[in-house]
RNA sequence: GGUGAUGUAGCUCAGCUGGUUAGAGCGCGGCAUUCAUAAUGCUGAGGUCGGUGGUUCAAGUCCACCCAUCACCA
């Protein structure tokens, strides 16, 4: 009954956005580790949410012209509707708006409070009122802040600040004396050498009359808590802090799953505050990269965003599941575009594992009428055990240390020995001679032996995939021996005499036409003479077409750009909100266009134009006015069309 | 501007505390094979390890400077 406990978390998410690419990673990666804490034996809880307070919120809130409230109701509930389609099993959505975490935040402020670490004083700095916030001198352009062009006031506020200096030596200890507390190492180097300046003290309030959206200080009803101080404190109320039997349970085995931009808040102001708070520290801070898409940094407001509901559209679940973890090295940066998504379905899953699977079975099915052979026990085949003994191994420490493309290299290479192992007994020969039966079912046993312990150890990576697969072997996803790796992980447990089935393919190859197409797009080092790029010009595939991200803009907003008499400064929504900026100052006055529903390119590399970064290009049509007077004319759709809406 | 990281085959990357002919996967060429999703197996070609200078008997691996990219901080 002494079962290790595991409790992963993903960040919570902040709903200012729409779910996209980086969302799905740190979520899939929790899932997947979740699931194989299970498969190792663990008891485990596995949590996710959204982060739902804050001045960005209220913001995007009045743009939609909606109540706070309203908003965050609609975004959280995209969110929770993002993860059934990626097999997200997770235990609790959690929301900061839910009513048992703005108690345990009550709560956790009242306690630091009351050990006096959370003290009131005034600070002043420069204040833009049309922002509403403070302004840092290097934001300043010309000593006037740069969106509304005025000079920001000096002011003085008063806020309550969070005593986190108190707690630097303590947590620079820590830190040392558990090398595990933040990894992989790069992220420990980072945060020990962030500490190694003195920690200012975090300001952890804002005043009711600038924002309103937020949990009430327990002790001054005039303040709100702001940011980091509500939304972490969602790993405790998530598993019934302060009492309630699961909390001391879970909290034990607590792991936190980020990205690295949320590096410092989760490495320094969590463990300081928990310190405060006198609850225990959090095991171990699990940190990854961002992904690359087509060269660019993947950002929510740039228009490179990948939904994950596209994702498994494009590709399939499993298969984005398994490219994200085998291409990823775990804490790095790595590229997502579909050639190499494609190459990795082909390689590894339709050519190495399904191709092992489908040629398996159909031989058993061929000679033995798919029913599983028993293997001559004078027949030993050790070397093939043996690599499955050493996959199981590699596997478990790689996967448990978070380096999935460790743990997924081991299981590949385990794929290629069952692949040789064909080739080197040659079922087909073996059939062809009588004599020759004890050998052949022993070969074709430990086939379908493999393909079990291939679907137990891609349980939780690829769940689908490992249900098919067992779905083919005939075997009960509910038998003992696919629970776990201490029931199920030892050679030599299939049941010969089981009866299987033809499945279909596991993972159909994705036609390649386009990796090649893609290659004839860039032919970057292209000799001189070599024109065959050029031909293809004049068309373009359907693929290439698909790449562009045509959508529906609704335009909230519209300026001149100053010193410039064609540009005009766009805000639209589609359906995140952006910047556009557009060259038709010649024919459109800005005032009539807030409202307008436009044609917009929403993957466009981002450029700057005229010192403001534009994403994504607005379609127009040239025409003549008069004699000589080129007009633009906007492409416009319905006024029902909502913002976002793909054209294709 | 400061600090740190990265720069290795066409592509994506491994290479720990310096030590024989620098590795893997993909892609590409050749051969074998037919059980299989034209899949698999074997094999081959491809690198002055960002540049320059230095330490050393010996450097991709250490040091200095430079270039490029990136991150964090101001």
């Amino acid at each position: 009954m002494s079962k290790k406990t595991t409790y992963i978390t993903t960040p919570i998410y902040y709903v200012n956005a729409q779910p996209h690419l980086g969302h799905a990673y740190s979520t899939v990666v929790a899932d997947t580790y979740s699931r194989f804490c299970k498969l190792r034996g663990d008891d485990v809880r596995f949590q996710t949410g959204t982060d739902e307070h804050g001045d960005k919120i209220v913001e995007a809130a009045a743009k939609e012209d909606v109540e706070p409230h309203q908003y965050v109701d609609r975004i959280s509930a995209m969110f929770r509707d993002t993860w059934p389609p990626l097999d997200i099993d997770y235990d609790r959505f959690i929301r900061t708006t839910d009513e048992d975490h703005v108690a345990v935040v009550k709560h956790i402020l009242q306690t630091v409070y009351e050990g006096g670490d959370i003290y009131f004083d005034e600070y002043s700095g420069l204040y833009c009122t049309g922002c509403e916030r403070f302004l840092i001198e290097r934001e300043l352009v010309d000593g006037k802040c740069p969106d509304h062009l005025v000079e920001p006031k000096e002011i003085t506020e008063q806020n309550y600040f969070f005593r986190m200096s108190r707690y630097q030596e303590q947590l620079i200890e820590h830190i040392k004396n558990n090398p595990q507390f933040v990894s992989p190492e790069r992220y420990r180097n980072e945060v020990l050498s962030f500490l190694s300046d003195p920690l200012e003290d975090l300001c952890i309030s804002r005043p009711t009359s600038r924002l309103n959206w937020g949990i009430r200080l327990p002790f001054d009803d005039n303040y709100v808590t702001y940011v980091w101080f509500d939304a972490l404190i969602n790993y405790l109320t998530g598993i019934g802090y302060p009492k309630g039997g699961k909390f001391e349970h879970y909290w034990a085995g607590a792991e936190h799953l980020i990205a690295k931009d949320i590096l410092k808040p989760h490495a320094i102001y969590w463990p300081t505050m928990l310190m405060a708070a006198g609850v225990p520290l959090y095991q171990k801070l699990h940190v990854h990269g961002y992904w690359n898409v087509d060269e660019t940094k993947m950002s929510k407001s740039l228009g490179n965003v990948i939904r994950p509901s596209q994702l498994v559209e494009d590709y399939g679940v499993d298969t984005f599941r398994y490219f994200s973890l085998r291409e990823m090295s775990f804490g790095l940066d790595a590229s997502f575009n579909s050639t190499a998504v494609i190459a990795r379905n082909n390689a590894d899953l339709a050519n190495d594992l399904g191709n092992l699977f489908s040629r398996s079975v159909s031989m058993i099915d061929k000679y033995c009428e798919l029913v599983l052979p028993k293997p001559d026990s004078a027949e030993a085949d050790d070397h093939l055990q043996k690599a499955s003994e050493e996959m199981i191994s590699a596997y478990i420490v790689h996967m448990g240390d978070f380096k999935f493309h460790l743990g997924l290299q081991a299981v590949w290479e385990f794929v290629g020995a069952a692949n040789r192992y064909i080739v080197q007994n040659e079922p087909w020969s073996l059939a062809k001679d009588e004599t020759m039966k004890p050998r052949l079912h022993t070969v074709l046993y430990n086939l379908g032996e493999s393909l079990r312990l291939l679907a137990l150890l891609l349980k939780p990576v690829m769940p689908q995939t490992a249900e098919k697969m067992m779905s083919g072997l005939g075997i009960d996803p509910a038998s003992k021996i696919m629970q776990t790796l201490e029931q199920g992980g030892a050679w030599g447990l299939s049941i010969p005499g089981t009866r299987m089935s033809r499945v279909a393919n596991l993972f159909p190859r994705i036609d390649t036409k386009k990796q090649s197409d893609d290659r004839k797009e860039r032919p970057k080092k292209a000799k001189k003479g070599d024109n065959s790029a050029k031909k293809a010009e004049s068309q373009i595939s359907f693929e290439q077409f698909k790449d562009i991200d045509l959508r529906v803009a609704k335009i909230i907003s519209a300026e001149r750009v100053e010193k410039s008499n064609k540009l005009l400064k766009l805000t639209v929504l589609a359906p995140e909100e952006r910047t556009i900026v557009s060259g038709i100052a010649g024919s459109h006055r800005p005032e009539d266009l807030v409202g307008e529903k436009v044609i917009i390119v929403a993957n466009l590399k981002p450029a700057k134009l005229m010192g403001i970064l534009s994403e994504g290009m607005v379609l127009t049509a040239e025409f003549k006015d008069g004699d000589t007077n080129e007009r633009l004319s906007l492409a416009t759709v319905a006024a029902a069309v909502e913002p976002g809406t793909k054209i294709a």
